[in-house]
RNA sequence: GCGCCUGUAGCUCAGGUGGACAGAGCAACGGAUUUCUAAUCCGUCGGCCGGAGGUUCGAGUCCUCCCAGGCGCACCA
């Protein structure tokens, strides 16, 4: 990887220059110029460490590049404006990167920076009380490719969903559908208050075979019947949808689990343990600002009685939080460290989590309680998942679950289908809002940006079908110079994939893969329109194929980490006539 | 009141831990196909990067304040 040998070459620098110390290394930042003039790799070290090295930056930069290990890949180095330095692969390098492309396959882009680390990624967990929503959708495509980045990226990934399994909504959603069972059968039963209204919920009624719901009508703990049997449907079919959107987790966690085995007693202890519980009325940590708050609620009848409190306003939470209310009944809190007490538990270093922007002041209090619990500071990392503004026709789509009108990830599915859904999703930077317009996704397909990158893949194949009727084989043949500027820029955007894969995983940014695909498509169309590729020259052409070929490896490399496909065949389907 | 996210071209958005002249797609306009898929390519038009201060060699990027939009501040999950 081009990076490592940058790096290393850059130390062997400084050490000539008496200037190697690890801060100073650390401070090394290799970039890709977007002018080409700029050379292939940039970096700014020589300005960064000026100050710090008692060297005019200009100076320094020429110093080291004087001292700078040529060979390998690069071929060149110069000094450029107030300190830069400037790095040119060698042509022996941009000649020989198809070929090793090809070699490579699929695993063009991987690298060992994450050193085999285990990370968790939870994403999605949506509440099994209905059918998942765009926020839902969005959530699945990044989750997924996150997953993806970081196993691409050296680390031990896996992906898993937090089924909600337990609590008042859950027998809340049992008892709305046992009601709704009863109506089927003409008994009268009412939904009860602040039950589910949704449709949705005639149809799971419908489903239920009758024998069975009969007799947990009348039988006294019919209730947890209708609960589990509406519980397993719910999610079963998020299973479902999740699967047909392409994606798929290593494990679906039940919460009830942590309550059934114990794990939330015994997270109690032990935060009791590390005393960090005490019995009170009220939090006896809080912040100044949260002091209003809590005053504003003194009396009500909720606060009247001692409940269990945690101390995590001594890691950075607002006020402290009730663990155990006054009845007895664990808050959501405690289950949610004992879940991530079993991540840890489980080998993971580090647990990502993707919330929806209503939870974000959750994050404190969570990472707060974890410390309190005696895990690593940095063991909790949240990606706050922007809300989706949803429109039709360029109005927005006023979502209400209760009155049962929103668009869902079945929706999606059905009307812009996964590629194109899971493609725009993955164009925005994860917690930015992002307007979804479903009828330009839908109809305008020519201005969809996934269409563009997988035309270009299809091209690709389309002209080594071209190659093999010439019977021109493009793994074959001697590396060749490159012969035209199209070619020099398409093979420049080649080389960084590998990079790219590496930044988008370290700073868990998806949105990287696919503007850098549609610059590596737009590359390749140029090239395609610039140069001849099977022609008369056999050589030429061989070594075009090789590039052409190439590219279509990073391209579906690209794609398959986004959970895109990368048909080799993309035709507009013919017009028919009304 | 406090906190989080956002504010960049007419529209939708990119702009690695500050760096070399602010980019892309769409929209608008004008071109390109005797040749490998025109779902393509080339060109033109379009910006006081919400506003005002500050930090420094250098700010779209960092700090403070203000304005605007969205979201959140439970012994609900």
């Amino acid at each position: 990887m081009i990076w490592t040998e940058l790096r290393s070459g850059m130390a062997t620098a400084l050490e000539a220059a008496g200037l190697l110390t690890s801060e100073r290394l650390a401070r090394l930042e290799l970039a890709i110029p977007r002018e080409p003039s700029h050379g292939d790799w940039t970096t700014n070290l020589a300005m960064a460490i000026a100050k710090d090295a008692k060297r005019p930056p200009r100076l320094l930069a020429e110093e080291l590049a004087k001292a700078y290990p040529l060979g390998g890949s690069i071929g060149a180095v110069e000094v450029a404006g107030p300190g830069f330095l400037n790095f040119r692969y060698t042509d022996a390098f941009v000649a020989s990167l198809p070929a090793r492309i090809l070699g490579e396959g699929e695993s063009f882009g991987r690298s060992e920076h994450g050193a085999g680390e285990a990370i968790l990624v939870e994403y999605v967990s949506a509440n099994p009380t209905g059918p998942m929503n765009v926020v839902s959708a969005r959530a699945a495509a990044v989750g997924s490719t996150l997953v993806r980045l970081l196993d691409a990226a050296g680390y031990a990934a896996a992906g898993e969903f937090y089924v909600n399994d337990a609590g008042n909504q859950v027998d809340l959603l049992g008892a709305s559908v046992a009601a709704r069972f009863a109506q089927r059968l003409g008994l009268e039963r009412e939904v009860p208050e602040g039950g589910y209204q949704g449709q949705y919920l005639h149809a799971l009624a419908a489903q239920l075979p009758e024998a069975d719901g009969r007799a947990a009508l009348d039988a006294p703990e019919g209730a947890k019947w209708f609960r589990d049997q509406v519980l397993s449907r719910m999610v079963a079919r998020q299973k479902q949808d999740l699967a047909d959107y392409g994606v798929t987790f290593e494990r679906w966690f039940l919460e009830s689990t942590l309550h059934q085995g114990g794990a939330v007693d015994e997270t109690l202890q032990t935060l009791t343990g590390r005393g960090m519980t005490y019995r009170s009325r009220g939090p006896l940590g809080v912040s100044e600002a949260a002091q209003g708050r809590v005053n504003a609620e003194e009396g009500a009848a909720a606060g009247a009685a001692e409940a269990t409190w945690l101390k995590t306003f001594e890691y950075g939470d607002d006020m402290d939080r009730v663990v155990v209310r006054a009845d007895g009944r664990p808050t959501y809190l405690l289950p949610d460290i004992a879940y991530h007490r079993d991540k840890r538990a489980r080998g993971f270093r580090r647990a990502i989590n993707l919330w929806g922007p209503d939870h974000h002041a959750y994050v404190a209090t969570l990472s707060a309680a974890l410390q309190a619990c005696g895990l690593e500071r940095d063991f909790l990392q949240v990606l706050i998942v922007q809300q989706v503004n949803l429109l039709r026709d360029g109005v927005e789509v006023k979502m209400s679950k209760r009155a049962g009108e929103f668009v869902t990830l079945r929706d999606l599915i059905d009307e812009v289908g996964p590629d194109c859904a899971k493609f725009f999703f993955l164009m925005r930077a994860t917690n930015s809002h992002l307007d979804f317009d479903m009828t330009l996704a839908r109809a305008q397909k020519d201005e969809n940006p996934a269409y563009y990158v997988q035309y270009a893949h299809a091209r690709v194949a389309s002209v080594l079908r071209k190659g093999a009727e010439a019977g021109l084989a493009p793994e074959a043949g001697e590396a060749h110079a490159v012969t035209h500027l199209a070619e020099a820029h398409l093979v420049r955007k080649l080389s960084t994939f590998p990079e790219i894969v590496r930044g988008a995983a370290i700073n868990r940014e998806p949105h990287r893969i696919p503007g850098y695909l549609i610059e590596t498509a737009a590359e390749f169309h140029r090239f395609y329109h610039a140069c001849q590729i099977v022609g008369e020259d056999p050589v030429l052409s061989r070594h075009r194929l090789r590039l052409c070929a190439a590219t279509q490896r990073v391209l579906r490399n690209g794609l398959s980490l986004m959970g895109v496909s990368a048909p080799d065949r993309l035709e507009r389907e013919a017009e028919i006539p009304a």
